[in-house]
DNA sequence: CACGTATTGTGAAACGTTTCATTTTGCGAT
DNA sequence: ATCGCAAAATGAAACGTTTCACAATACGTG
């Protein structure tokens, strides 16, 4: 298993160590001819640098990490796929982590990627127990930004959306419906995102003088999630059920809709549903859904390019938060309902 | 920016070098009493491993790589999330590249993978042009595993579903199901998947004696080329336009679904759809999907497996093709058109 | 109490790069 | 030819681990 090192290479192009160092990292400082000679050399002997030893050496590393809540929902990998082309552009690679929701899984991710000495790190974080983590990650000279999430930390950028606003718009949107009796689907609430959401439609709520804004809980953000509580809603009496489902994303929105239907109840007749994220697979539901759609490609670019200039230029950077506006999609699943009245 | 390293740490204890690495790595051979002040020490520099230097001096790594064609295809993630659990559970890491369906960049992470000599690579490869590159891999060391790719090479493992059955289940259906004209949906033919599935539903055709299988080639294998197929196909004249879809994947079938209903075109009634993989969005379609079904984590966890196993004793490793069995699975967007004779 | 053996601890060498202070080479001007 | 200088090439040191041959210590036995 003789790896062919730079030695090698160095040794049947007849140069020294140093000069193939060169041709790899400053061809301009070498001889045309020479360069041409090593290349050949390192053509012959298939060389193929030892990223290792090479990070080890210049103490910086190229690939950035993004852990991320959940890689099975849309809106994560699109969020991905927005960062992943900002850091290749950069010359970088973008390698990705998966929590689950699980903090477990979390830290485990975090603690390797500190022993990897990433060159910065990109993350949705949990719940609120990261604070010291992280810090100690940006002590360590690793930067942080947070993705999808706010954040009044002074030390590390963000870029996030209006998640208040956004549960704001979908309540608003049901109000108008003539909806009262409105349930906030989703958990845990320790996902900041989800208790923003949920805020956002309870103030508009009790700006109107509604009923409280029901809440039904789930463990996670999945389909099977949105199927159980779609089940607990069908079984509740009628009088007292919900006309309509905010859900704290569309994993939930799209189970709770095949629940809802899958228990006899009509979307959106008698029960009308808004979804969030506004994910590709939402305007193809049985029942289109009306979401809020979230810039999900455009809050993984802006994050990889924020984080990639504070790790070139540590010293010069500025913590920027930035936030984007959520906008309302309205679709079939909120369509107002005919010939029966929500609002007696 | 002082990195603390395993020299302080053992300063600090008052030990040697060598016996903080034994704490690290062999704790039984270290007195409980050492071991407990070295880890003190550990706690309060606030010392990580350096994971460079650890691999570069021990030659190998922890992390496993996988490649996949499209990470916002739920397909992948599937995967992806099985090979993900049998690589931590035996206290690995995963890392996650997109090749996005493009051969250059499908390099690029091949050259990254192999600069960071990794511990084993799982692949769904683009074309066939791959060989020779992933043969050098496997000279240096680096075990590969094919995923969701049959291969009759000899010299690498490989997990994959009969596609050329899940073709042939495919056209089976649709040929009981009357229709004449049928049309294979997908591309590139350079994906070997795709050419698979639509070989085995054009040899179905061909045992029935019925008109050739017609071909409309995609650019992806995304929601967006369903649509334009779509478009292409509702421009067709009534009398030659196929009565049924097969699709390479579940997202241009929901994309030829889309495409179909804006134009005009009543889906199952004036069209069918059979769809790949079952992806959960599947069966939450506007029109409920028929569609092949892949156990996607098994296939995912499977790979990882035969992958962990090879790179544990290559000596005594001996390379298995594992094939699985596609499924079909029927749901509305094949149901029986009421009141209209196909089979005329 | 001496001896042999098992258990702990030690520290130098090696892993494959990059860096940088030096030396060597090439070349135009005198 | 000779000198001077810029350009090119050199090679030793350093990065932070792990490994391994060896030394030191502890322990049970005759």
């Amino acid at each position: 298993m003789a790896e062919t090192g730079i030695k090698e290479v160095a040794r049947r192009a007849g140069v020294s160590l140093g000069t193939v160092s060169n041709v790899l990292n400053r061809p301009q400082t070498v001889t045309p001819q020479t360069r041409k000679r090593v290349l050949k050399a390192i053509e012959e002997l298939g060389y193929v640098r030892n990223d290792s030893a090479r990070h080890l050496r210049a103490g910086r590393s190229r690939t950035v990490a993004i852990v991320v809540l959940d890689v099975s929902n849309p809106f994560f990998t699109d969020v991905v796929r927005g960062a992943e082309e900002a850091v290749e552009q950069a010359g970088g690679m973008l390698i990705v982590c998966n929590s689950g929701e699980d903090a477990t899984r979390e830290r485990r991710h975090l603690d390797t990627v500190e022993e990897q000495r990433v060159r910065g790190l990109l993350i949705t974080p949990i719940g609120e127990g990261h604070h010291k983590r992280l810090e100690r990650l940006v002590k360590r000279g690793i930067p942080v930004v947070l993705v999808d999430r706010g954040s009044g930390e002074p030390n590390q950028c963000s870029v996030s959306v209006d998640d208040v606003l956004g549960g704001r718009l979908a309540a608003q949107h049901l109000v108008e419906r003539g909806h009262r009796r409105i349930a906030f689907v989703g958990g845990p609430l320790s996902i900041r995102q989800v208790a923003d959401r949920r805020d956002g439609a309870a103030a508009v709520l009790a700006e109107h003088g509604r009923a409280e804004l029901q809440i039904v809980q789930t463990r996670s953000l999945t389909t099977v999630a949105g199927r159980e509580a779609a089940e607990a809603i069908c079984a509740m009496p009628a009088a007292r059920r919900p006309t309509a489902l905010f859900c704290a994303n569309d994993l939930v929105a799209l189970g709770a809709l095949q629940g809802l239907v899958a228990g006899g109840l009509r979307v959106p007749h008698d029960v009308a549903i808004v979804g969030y994220d506004d994910i590709d697979f939402a305007s193809a539901a049985t029942v289109p859904l009306t979401s809020v759609r979230q810039p999900r490609e455009l809050l993984g670019r802006t994050a990889a390019q924020l984080l990639l200039e504070e790790a070139d230029d540590t010293a010069r950077h500025g913590h920027r938060h930035v936030v984007f506006q959520p906008q309302l999609v309205v679709r079939q699943s909120t369509a107002a309902a005919r010939g029966k009245s929500l609002t007696r």
